[in-house]
DNA sequence: TGGGCACCT
DNA sequence: AGGTGCC
């Protein structure tokens, strides 16, 4: 059996574990740069629909909500807390999001009441409200999890039935649109066909939907038919690109601001690289315009430097980076958004494809670029991201992210502890 | 008026 | 390269 564990209103909940006056409000946390509501408490859901932009609430509505800015820093600690307690007491656990994973459940003999167990303790270690649903397959226990989170007489916790009728009628009430892999436009294609209900794809042609959709679609049907074969990727395994961007505070065409959120860019994207030990042999570059604002003139354009051999060093991808910026940069428009892909990434080990032109870099040179981006992850992981980097960066500078309401990162910094009187 | 991936065609 | 999906 597969658990899935999701938990509730996660954001939200987060917030709520240390500003409990926020308990039984309507509350909601922004996007990036206060941007849209991402994640709503069960009392702001009658009110604000998911993914509207703040500016769009009503004022008679904002009076009555809290609106806070995204703190991933506090998400990530918390969403550690939790899966670290569930390990303790399951330990084969995928992790999926933020705040979902999958649990092998085999072995166990009580598997309702070992997850029973385990939401309360969850809660009561971290303060988390979770759900959880169990099932044969992924894509099943994660319609399991619907349930238990939909209807309180579950309390949190569902199985999905054995029982062939049972399943039929629970598939029967279900939408396609509710099942994991299906989106807005597959659902869109489904209704043509006359496939409406999460029972109406169990029934599907296996064939047809193969060739009308794609294979992933064909795997969803065998899932919800008991067979597993969605595999999920290691969190360990090394990612094909890694892209870093951010939209900025406000429109800008200061070549300076957008220079150094660039180089933010780049180095960010070289650290995420050095930790999965890989290198990079093309650094992309791109800019945006504000696609909402058609009345001034857009300019998307965007750029690949590649490197004269793969590398990992900051120093040389933030080089190619500002390079590429230099070429595509025009200072006639209002830009949005910057951004940088680390592209062709290969893993590091033993890979030294070096060029014909630059005489092959020699083995001290590597060792030093080494130890120097060694010391300097060493020292932003102890001290807090940031503390050392290349290149001045104004944390106020306005192409900075808008965070308005941000709470404090309460696991996180010394200095932002919680305060008991 | 988000960011960051992956996979498929 | 573009579309779709996920969170």
């Amino acid at each position: 059996m597969i658990g899935l564990i999701d938990c509730n209103n996660f954001y939200a909940s987060c917030e709520r574990v240390f500003n409990p006056k926020l308990e039984g409000k309507p509350i909601g946390i922004l996007s990036n740069n206060d941007g849209c509501v991402i994640a709503r408490s069960n009392e702001l859901k009658p009110l604000v629909a998911m993914g509207m932009p703040a500016y769009q609430i009503p004022p008679h509505i904002q009076k009555k909500i809290t609106l806070l800015s995204s703190n991933y820093e506090l998400y990530g600690d918390m969403s550690q807390r939790v899966f670290d307690t569930v390990r303790h007491y399951t330990a084969d656990i995928e992790l999926y999001s933020i705040d979902e994973a999958f649990i092998h459940l085999n072995g166990f003999s009580h598997v309702l009441s070992h997850c029973q167990n385990l939401k309360a303790i969850v809660k009561r270690d971290t303060g988390i409200p979770v759900s959880i649903g169990i099932a044969t397959t992924r894509t099943l226990a994660k319609l399991a999890n619907h349930i238990a989170k939909k209807h309180p007489i579950h309390q949190g916790v569902y199985c999905f039935p054995t029982d062939q009728e049972e399943k039929i009628t629970i598939l029967k009430q279900f939408s396609v649109a509710d099942i994991w892999g299906v989106g807005w436009r597959i659902t869109q294609r489904l209704k043509e066909l006359g496939i409406h209900t999460a029972w109406d794809l169990h029934q599907a042609n296996l064939k047809q939907i193969r060739q009308s959709f794609s294979v992933v679609l064909e795997r969803t049907i065998l899932e919800l038919r008991g067979m597993n074969c969605i595999e999920l990727d290691d969190l360990h395994t090394a990612k094909k690109n890694i892209m870093t961007s951010r939209s900025f505070g406000h429109l800008t065409n200061d070549l300076f601001d957008i220079q150094e959120a660039i180089r933010v860019h780049a180095s960010r994207g070289a650290e995420k690289l050095r930790k999965q030990k890989s290198v990079a042999n093309a650094v992309l570059v791109f800019l945006k315009t504000n696609r909402f604002r058609p009345e001034l003139v857009q300019y998307n354009p965007s750029i690949v430097v590649p490197l004269l051999s793969a590398s990992d060093d900051s120093r040389l991808i933030i080089h190619a980076a500002q390079k590429g910026l230099r070429s595509i940069y025009k200072p006639g428009f209002l830009f949005m958004k910057s951004g940088v892909m680390l592209l062709d990434l290969k893993t590091k080990d033993n890979y030294c494809q070096s060029d014909l032109f630059t005489a092959e870099t020699s083995a001290t040179e590597k060792h030093k670029s080494e130890q120097l981006m060694k010391t300097m992850d060493d020292i932003n992981q102890k001290m807090g991201k940031n503390t050392i980097h290349l290149g001045g960066i104004r944390q106020t500078a306005a192409w900075q992210i808008k965070r308005e309401r941000l709470s404090q990162r309460y696991t996180t910094r010394w200095d932002e502890l919680p305060f008991v009187k």
